[in-house]
DNA sequence: CATGAATGAGATTTCATTCAT
DNA sequence: GATGAATGAAATCTCATTCAT
């Protein structure tokens, strides 16, 4: 079963360097060092390859979300939370972690393919955490008095344009992390 | 010469909503209302057609960037400038500005390649920018002691971020503008 | 009508050095200077083109086979006559000569297409020429009593194989022509 | 495995009567009673296939013209070695000798493409059979004192005119054969 | 005469996928 | 599990030719 990983991981890589329709069969099983047709033996096809990473990715990425704690002291501590959650996610898997932030294949966007699905979802998550988050931060006064939906969009666009970024992976990622929590304190805590 | 705009235009919507290895040179003909090799009657491939779409996106551009005053009363005009600048390009050409923002396709990521070069220079224009900018604001006390890379770099964060979220067309995107510039200054300045 | 000359000896050149299907109609305007559409003002098709370049260089070359003195003093010196005429037309037009002696491109075989007709009669003027030479200078015992039909295919592919050999241009021509002569004649007279 | 040599053979033969402009994949697959992309199975293109064509006739060509006695008791024997292998492989491969002796593409025409290097050669390894014995046989007294390298060319150009005259298949290949070695007798052999 | 623009037909090549073993 | 060989469908691109002016 080694080598089924081996296609796994080489997919990964490819379809995170190359996306989706810029990755041949015959390079994934290139860098995987099988055969094109064991690619076929462990799954339907490119597509479902694809489908599985990205299914796989995105449960990892939902139960580590899911995981962090709501009854923190202050909602500021949420936050911080989940800058470094992205930034954990980041430097360990920056392959998987920039494939769920990709916009899905359009050949795969039937209206609710795992891919369109998940993207959907994960958008509803993180904007369902902050607009929690933020709403209970302003009411108790921790807070300035911030637009609640746009400032969830703004906080999202940073942490999707950070695991795009993928320099980070070679730059000081850790001083980037606190600067970025310090950013978000001096703009929301009163 | 109306179809070779036809052309362009297919293209641009085509390869910012499939990605360049998504688009098909068939799809663009469709989209354009002409034949298929009227595409290679005006340029010399499908590559060459990418090319010199992202080169007039990214000249267009760096002009706009490059045409922003240096002088303003305060620093932290600069920044609104340059937030209010993406959030008219976005509004105005989403698609030629969602090119610009994505990782070149790997085929053409030739050490130097128009497309990876620009995209490096992008960054270095902004970069520079931020930098300076900050610099500044930060010496003539205008803005909190911030480090100023990394805020640079989570600055380029937000802007990418909020131009690849491809439903802020939809979103109220006057409100998100506000509130991205209320953000940026309750950080920033002291 | 200078344009049309042009383009003729482009065409020459390059449907000699590259073949008839290794060259395209884009070439042959460019290397005349014209533009695409004008071969078609002046031609039929590529095909045409190519018909009449070879036409006139048949026609060119059989009225010098036919203009060789049939009444010599020796049967000799009509071989020598034959040989020289052959090495003044390849110093003289090696394209045209190269091309006259070059197989018919396969599309243009129609059993009675100029091409192949000429390609055949040539062959045949030449064979007719040798034929009753060598059998008239047999009779006369000026030559040795070689078997004629063998001995002309044996000349004509000299011949040929001289035309063909393009380095000839580069090569001291005079003296391989004065060395096809004797070799003849020592193989010849007796 | 069959297959592969069915394409070989089917394009060996294409190429010969058609040229390599003049032959498509589609019709060596048609030939070939294969698919076309089975062409690209085992051939990188069109041109490589070409190429491993060549190369192949080249090394078998020169493996039979290295393989020539060089201590036989007269030079003229060398000449007779020479004229009947020549024969022999018309006779047996028509097509590739055919090929062989042709001009190279104009496309593949980089200057050391296998195809024009190996022209080079076996153009040299011609001459330099040729010219070794001619100086040997006029040192000896054998031959007439003829002029070397022109000599060789005139061997050298019968000798391709030979080749790629198409019809000695079907004329009386013997017959020539002997008056061609007679031929070189009487002219050379004092 | 001359040309810029355009096209139908077809050539080369790629690629996801399958088959026979 | 695993593979070498094979293929249908389609993508990119070329080219002789024509049209409108």
């Amino acid at each position: 079963m080694r080598k089924k990983q081996n296609i796994i991981r080489a997919a990964i890589h490819l379809f995170a360097s190359q996306g989706f329709d810029g990755t041949t069969t015959l390079q994934i099983s290139h860098e995987a060092q099988v055969t094109e047709p064991l690619i076929y033996y462990h799954f339907k096809g490119k597509e479902d390859l694809f489908t599985c990473i990205l299914e796989k990715a995105f449960v990892d990425y939902f139960s580590l979300v899911d995981g962090l704690p709501s009854d923190t002291a202050t909602q500021f501590e949420r936050i911080e939370n989940l800058i470094n959650l992205h930034f954990d996610v980041i430097a360990e898997r920056p392959d998987e972690t920039f494939l769920i932030t990709s916009t899905c294949p359009a050949k795969l966007n039937d209206l609710d393919h795992i891919c369109a699905n998940n993207i959907e979802r994960q958008r509803n998550v993180l904007n369902g955490y902050l607009c929690d988050n933020l709403t209970a931060g302003i009411g108790s006064g921790e807070f300035a008095p911030v637009p609640v939906p746009e400032t969830a969009v703004l906080i999202m666009a940073m942490i999707s344009g950070l695991v795009r970024r993928r320099s980070l992976k070679y730059e000081d990622i850790d001083s980037v992390r606190r600067a970025a929590i310090d950013f978000l304190r001096r703009s929301l805590v009163q």
